[in-house]
DNA sequence: TATGAATGAGCATTCATTCAT
DNA sequence: AATGAATGAATGCTCATTCAT
């Protein structure tokens, strides 16, 4: 890695923090300048435009993460494991580096062509594998696919906004309990099964 | 209603719409001048600056939905029709009067003191009234009972991004599968009730 | 006097003093209107506009500035006593209505045509009064008497600058103080001697 | 001086000229740019907003005003002719840059905090230092010291409202003339008379 | 590479004024 | 005589972006 993506590297890692923290539209290239510690002017060096810092910010965590999820699901074959596997994946990732994925959940709608053209593809290919390892369960319908794809997303872009570091549980134990509520739901007890397997781990 | 009232009804359903479309941060006082067809200055006969037409969108659009649910939820006692109640109630509301709950959902962290912690109470009065409900379910612990109901505000509010109007069902049958998501999760198969319900109606 | 002309004078009054406190340019016609509680369209029927307001407050001021003024030289023929009217006149005037004064001196540069000309004409007349005392000292030339009329004014229109209420004593004291100083001078100990220099070269 | 220093000086003469003209509150942003030469977002590399111009013009014109005083007071000892430095240097200074001297004078009451507190102060030293040189006469008072130093200020602060260039006179002319009134006062030819009335009551 | 002065467009807001009531 | 909703122009200020250095 050359010295100037390692410092592109730095710029990005500053959007990030500044975008989750303000909001891309509230955002300043001046704020960004100060995260990085570098002149309004010389971030031209690594963008054409703030749009474009938007777009490589999500850019990268889109591919990053998708990369982790891609390499955690190979390892696995259970659907209820790759269940756990998607969640632990994604709120892992969360708990790493919460700037980006705040970044990607909330400023997502911010994009504009042609840079949102070719994230909402990276999503989409995010969601074929969440939505691939949903569709492996028997019984689902191609309506209650998506609706439950979507769902999911719903449930871990929303971990975010309630989070508590330090309070809520690692990942794991996050991963577990959500990973339980899919599976099996709220009303288990009216399930007859005494001895149904309240979570995989 | 005053005439005066019935004006600033129609300020803030442009409002509404405004920071629906665009977000709070790039929605402009210009735009929104523009959607209620009034010069920006006649704006600030129904607010005292731009802040506090964000808090008064959130603050109507929050008691409405308050009082639907509790509305909705005063005629229901099975633990199960009171879940599809939430869901139904909410996603009601979204395909009513879809710009206030997508403003409320994704404008919220733009509120500023000291509008942001009165409406903050009226989410957490929202979050109590659906946290009761889940609490109903028997088997559900404490950490179980946070997570459960930050996931299903989760699955709700996300609901704005992926629904298509016309396509994606009403919101009675969406309700109702979601309703079974939450209820019986993705596995059902492995319960040993052969006749266990998918959902309520 | 009418009602009407009650009115228009608690009007003046309520000008008057916003302009004192803020200048004209920094006062509103809302800062008015809130003084005189009135609504601000509701001022419109006592002047023109805002500038009218200046010109009305003004004028009147002047005049009865004016008036005071001839009256109480009326009665006074040494020119030494003469003297001490101007002063003693003016600094009541001052103590008794100093929003009025305070505007006059503050805020006759922001008079516009063609009422500062006719403003500007008062303010001729009042001088002519004040520079006839001064004339009647023996001794005094055309170029000192310019001089000395418009010293005298700076010295009482800078007064409001540093008068403490209630600290620097009443108007007679400060007209006897100030008298004294215009009539004799910082070096009366230096008086007599035939041959002491007038000035420095 | 660094080639920013320059073009700041040249920022704060521009401000001076347009705040002399108009007043502060009446000097619009724009107005100074066009004075200026500069687009109106440019100034703000010179100063933090609008009031800060008035504050860097106050403390500029205070600190060589004060200066050029100190200066011209360190090579004088008789009081007589340390009286007639003073008025010669305002004058002077004056008729050198009025725009300053006019800003300085009219324009006092629009500072805010802090910078009104800062400028007070040089304010305060100004008036120490002209107070001493009034204060070395004998049989000046306490009250009447303060009365005489601000009739002083009165007198050359308002030189400003009726000063003709080309007619009235240089600085040193009208300085000498000054400095005689407040010597002599304007009844010389009563002096000596042991038995003359100092002032009415 | 990096700086920072400079710009022109845009921002939220305030204003004097008008006018239907 | 008085109100207050409404307007269009102007306000101070911030912005993303450019470019000479």
């Amino acid at each position: 890695m050359t010295a100037y993506d390692q410092r592109r590297e730095h710029v990005l890692d500053g959007c990030a923090q500044v975008f989750a923290e303000k909001g891309y539209d509230s955002a300043s290239i001046r704020d960004i300048a100060r995260a990085v510690e570098m002149s309004a002017g010389g971030l031209y060096h690594y963008c054409s435009n703030k749009q474009d810092l938007l777009y490589q910010v999500c850019d990268r965590a889109f591919r990053s993460l998708i990369a982790r999820l891609e390499e955690g699901l190979s390892h696995v074959d259970d659907p209820q494991e790759r269940l756990y596997t998607v969640f632990v994946t994604h709120l892992t990732y969360f708990l790493d580096r919460p700037d980006e994925l705040i970044t990607l959940t909330e400023n997502l709608s911010s994009l504009t062509p042609p840079g949102s053209a070719k994230i909402r593809e990276l999503q989409r290919c995010y969601y074929d594998i969440v939505s691939g390892v949903l569709a492996s369960f028997p019984g689902i319908t191609a309506t209650s696919l998506r609706v439950a794809t979507m769902t999911l997303f719903g449930s871990i872009n929303w971990v975010h906004t309630w989070y508590r570091r330090g309070i809520d549980g690692g990942a794991d134990e996050l991963a577990r309990v959500m990973t339980d509520l899919f599976l099996n739901g709220l009303a288990p007890a009216y399930k007859c099964s005494p001895s149904s397997p309240k979570h995989v781990d």
